[in-house]
DNA sequence: TTTTATCTAAACCTAAAGATTTAGAAAAAC
DNA sequence: GTTTTTCTAAATCTTTAGGTTTAGATAAAA
């Protein structure tokens, strides 16, 4: 929880310099903030925050020298406990997810109004992820999509459900780079019938090697039995 | 959007008969929905939807005859525009990730007060997402979390960074399952080279065949260079 | 009871993959 | 200006991998 004795310690990164003075004034107006740093270039905010270990970074994502995902990742490297909240002119989908996904714990439109921003930080201090109602239901429906087409791709006439129980278990070890001899190791049989199981399961999977095969099984949700590999004792 | 002129039409699925009974009693004093069938069981659940084509099914995501995660892929299953809204015992942040992934529209614990059902009902039915902010805070804390932990292993000491372009360029055809041959067409140059090539990736991959370097690869956060492949004119 | 499916196995052959060495040319780094 | 890196290529050899056919044993299904 937020020591509200101290100062929040604030970050701002965003190449117009209009627009940095802005939000620089906004935040000067609370008295519990505290504007340490602010730059129009990403790659000298990294550097700040590497010397100021800021609460808060309030960082524009479109930007052009480096673009603010690729700062996310710079900052994320650096381990610190700075929270990043992500400002931008887009209430792009795909954008949303990505910055989300790169750990950012706020994402605000610029032309959403300023008390937003404070909203913003003052949740984000203390513990929450910030995301307007209209970005919170973008975000949703583009991870309800992703996955939803990850799922298709492994249900729609899935040729892994052809194949036989031991085939199955041959093919989980050569999704694991196995070799005929370890594998007729490893299932106590000849290396002849490993050979057999692999081109039936390569006609089922109407592929023509094992790199294809292995392939196939992890873009349509192959998943391990577990219950496989104790036949060795 | 929604119609209002027509009552929502809405099934309950609980295997608790108690709880089942007020919910429903809770809903029928809202008189712009209708709750045209509840059922104790996962599998006739499933039946009444196929029947009733509902607007909203409220459904306990804890129950023991099917659980609700395999009932909520049975739903998808059936392509409908009904939304589900998941109702659970427990803010269990695996729990609330794998519901929403599944397409979940909204998840609503029993301990919560009951005007949070009607809440939920009413924003799902007009197109949004319900999580209440306790369980976003966890899903979201999951969710970056889980990202974050992809990310460290393809960072973490990464010998995908020891190729060399051409040498990248090589191995994402390789994940794409083609031989020495194709390979050398695609790239134009000889067969021999693109053996050279493979042999040296396989050494600073520390392995032994094309199948275990592409599991590294995809293990590894290897991803499509998109500026490949126009060698090829 | 007689197919049918599955698991096992061998023989035989071809093609592809992998290991190793050597080496020229061009570009980048020192 | 010399060393290092990278990309190119060939030769040679060994080892897997892959294709095909045949077949016995068993268990389940028709």
């Amino acid at each position: 929880m937020r020591d509200f004795n101290k100062k929040l310690r604030v970050v701002l990164i965003d190449d117009n310099a209009n627009h940095l003075r802005g939000i620089k004034e906004l935040i000067n107006l609370e008295s519990s903030y505290d504007v340490v740093g602010t730059t129009t270039s990403a790659n000298l905010g990294i550097n700040l925050i590497k010397k100021y270990h800021p609460d808060i970074v309030l960082m524009d994502i479109n930007m052009p020298e480096k673009d603010g995902l690729q700062t996310l990742q710079a900052i994320n490297k650096l381990n610190l406990s700075t929270k990043v909240i992500a400002l931008s002119g887009y209430d792009d989908a795909d954008l949303i997810y990505r910055a989300i996904k790169l750990g950012a714990k706020g994402y605000v439109l610029k032309t959403m109004a300023s008390v937003k921003l404070i909203n913003a930080i003052e949740e984000v201090a203390n513990g929450k992820i910030y995301l307007p109602s209209v970005l919170s239901t973008r975000f949703f429906e583009y991870f309800q999509s992703t996955a939803r087409e990850e799922e298709k791709v492994s249900e729609e006439e899935n040729l892994l459900t052809s194949l036989t129980m031991r085939e199955y278990e041959v093919l989980e070890l050569l999704t694991e780079g196995i070799n005929y001899k370890s594998i007729a190791g490893k299932l106590i049989i000849s290396e002849t019938t490993v050979k057999t199981h692999v081109n039936n399961i390569f006609q089922k999977l109407q592929v023509n090697d094992r790199t294809n095969a292995v392939l196939y099984a992890l873009s349509h949700g192959f998943k391990p039995s577990k219950k496989t590999a104790m036949t060795a004792v």
